[in-house]
DNA sequence: TAAGATTGACCCATCAATCTTT
DNA sequence: AAAGATTGATGGGTCAATCTTA
């Protein structure tokens, strides 16, 4: 069992505040402003990065840190409002992919300068060049380490 | 309306999917474990760091982030299960205080190994001095900001 | 009237079980 | 049997309304 320094776990309780904080504010004020939840742009922006506008339910889960469950529920509602739609797959039936409609990315369009906006205000104006360099960096070991439980060693 | 810069847009990104990444696999790992969630655990910190104790009820909310009914259900949860109590504030008999019972105080002890070697193991491990406390910094300033959101201009 | 806390109605996420296809 | 996706049961969170005290 290891311990952490004080400095570490500094970073870590005021990094887990912070998100909460900020995620709190973005998602009312999205929420407020264009009718949208965090989580459903999130979905439009991952969806309009991908070639053809698609992405398999199982991909699409890994990539917003949901379970296959919750996105099957969160894509229930997508697709009732019209944002997106689904298609099966036809090298592997068992497959389904989830596609930007037009009315999708129109709402993705509509959203996006409330959220970047918001970003700008609560997150990023608050950072340095070098301090936003050493956080992408930072977390993208972290993540990378935090999704392949698979090379957990206790050491 | 403000743009992003790529790198800031990076940061937020990856800091993102990271938290929520990180913050799974410790829930995961709490429960599996010693069988509490991570909820409980930010509870019984706070209520230990805090003097007698004992905190009240909005000043709790504020500290874990929570709305106030969620922090009202979540302590309903924990005086279930005996590791909090509920009394009257004498000065302002509106107020009410969370204390911290003693079987409280051993769940927290039992539950901290844990969950500071998962913070070791899925967090700190990754970071260098420099970046720690570059963390600690940053987030204490995003973090000031989001909470008081009284600050916030326009511009 | 306002503040602190709680409750009711509702939304959303997860786990375990299930169904289909491989 | 295993993988992809969905469904049922359940836990837990938020907003708006309510109750009590200041």
């Amino acid at each position: 069992m290891r311990q952490v320094d004080p400095i570490r776990m500094a970073a870590w309780r005021r990094s887990l505040d912070a998100h909460a904080a900020v995620l709190r504010v973005l998602n009312s004020e999205l929420e407020g402003m264009v009718g949208m939840p965090l989580s459903w742009y999130d979905v439009l922006v991952n969806l309009e990065a991908a070639p053809g506008g698609q992405l398999r339910m199982s991909e699409l889960a890994e990539r917003i840190v949901l379970s296959q469950s919750g996105l099957t529920r969160l894509i229930d509602r997508m697709a009732q409002a019209g944002l997106v739609e689904r298609t099966h797959c036809d090298s592997d039936r068992r497959g389904r992919f989830t596609v930007l409609t037009e009315e999708g990315r129109q709402a993705l369009h509509a959203a996006a300068p409330t959220h970047i906006d918001g970003v700008w205000r609560h997150f990023a104006t608050h950072l340095s060049d070098e301090e936003a360099a050493t956080l992408a960096d930072v977390y993208a070991r972290v993540d990378a380490a935090a999704r392949d439980r698979s090379v957990e060693v206790v050491d």
